[in-house]
DNA sequence: CTACGGCACAAACCTACGTATAGCTCGCGC
DNA sequence: GCGCGAGCTATACGTAGGTTTGTGCCGTAG
């Protein structure tokens, strides 16, 4: 547990391997595979175990044995979706079938090996894992800043900001929310200082990427 | 093949499903539950054979069986990417296995049903990728629009489109490119025209749908 | 050679955008 | 009750955006 979480403090560039496994044998196979390579590994033998470990703050993936104790991995996979972690999955199997593969690759595992696993198909598997989760964390934490800002936006400012990021001029702006033109003007100079935006392309990049709705869809986007 | 071309003409909303067994009892079963249900079938008894129809108007997905006469299913799926042809498919299978399904589902396969399939199995597969093609058609008929008035820019005016895209100001772009700042403005509406956009927002909307790369990323998007 | 389209610029003019300064009401918490 | 922030507006001024009209150069297709 100390060891986990001095783990999770490291550099956000230095990825973890979170091994699920109730085989020892095989946990220790797979660690000392992941560690040749420089990987930092951290072991459960139980579904259980790992969701109650919080969930790593780097780059990192799951491999996760198809059949544990107490629930499945598909189970574990579907759990972790719900609690609204997404760490990439790669699925280990010694008697897999295919429905049960389609469901895993459903929902979005990244692999599925048969055992016995060639050691090279592992790491490759974990490498695009980590690849893809290192994405992921990127543009999660881009727009996390212009969350947290829109937060920060009072209510009129985001009215205003809609109908702005609409493409209408502010004068539509104060016919739309019965608002006299120079209070749209005001809003909006606060609205591009709040979210930092240096221009209105940016605003409108930060609306559409926060998934904000338009009032008028001109566009056939 | 006059009977595919008028069904190729037929209403945009009237899906059609494509089915490749060179079983054909297979096929003909198929083909009965999928009219069944009112879809549209067409049936092929090898992957050439598909390859030398051509990629139909409507909403539509393959039935594909993973063991075919000459290359087999994993092939033509490889074949249709490379074509650019984006079809969903649903693979069938007497005896695969799991690294042929996990292949298969990398490549964007929708499912990949075991025999004997279960007739509700197979229609709720077909209904979900017709349902996914319907999407990214109309996804690619939004933007094909924009992308042919954007073809219709000349070199110019698309060299100030990225540059107004990018949140700069007509000054900042005419000192970009070496003009003078009423030049940029003549491009500009120019550009608003062709573009078909009515307003800055519409435009930087465009761009984004287009690719079009930004020259500087003041946005953490 | 001429016509046409792309490229580039200028003057004049109008609209839209943005900020500063100032003033008002309302509701909330101490 | 007082301060405070949100909400709203006005006057005034400066900058940015956008169109129109007109000019000129260049290359190329007819």
């Amino acid at each position: 547990m100390t060891d986990h979480a001095k783990q999770a403090q490291a550099s956000a560039g230095d990825p973890i391997v979170l091994i699920v496994d109730d085989d020892p044998s095989m946990r220790r196979a797979l660690t000392n595979l992941f560690q040749s390579v420089g990987l930092k590994v951290e072991a459960f033998s139980s579904a259980a175990e790992i969701m109650e470990a919080k969930p790593p703050a780097v780059p990192s993936c799951l491999v996760l044995d198809i059949r544990l104790p107490g629930s499945s991995g598909l189970d574990l996979q579907a759990d972790l979706a719900k609690a609204n972690i997404h760490t990439p999955i790669i699925f280990i199997t010694g008697h897999g079938d295919i429905p049960m593969t389609v469901r895993a690759m459903k929902s979005g595992a990244v692999d599925f090996l048969t055992k016995p696993v060639r050691d090279q198909d592992m790491l490759d598997a974990v490498q695009a894992a980590i690849e893809r989760d290192r994405k992921r964390r990127d543009a999660e934490k881009s727009i996390s800043g212009v969350r947290s800002r829109f937060e920060g936006l009072t209510a009129r400012e985001r009215d205003v900001l809609v109908l702005v990021a609409s493409g209408l001029m502010n004068k539509q702006v104060a016919a739309e929310l019965g608002l006299a033109e120079i209070t749209v003007k005001i809003y909006r100079g606060q609205i591009m200082r709040k979210m930092e935006a240096k221009s209105l392309a940016d605003l409108v990049r930060m609306t559409d990427a926060l998934g904000i709705p338009r009032n008028r869809g001109h566009l056939q986007t």
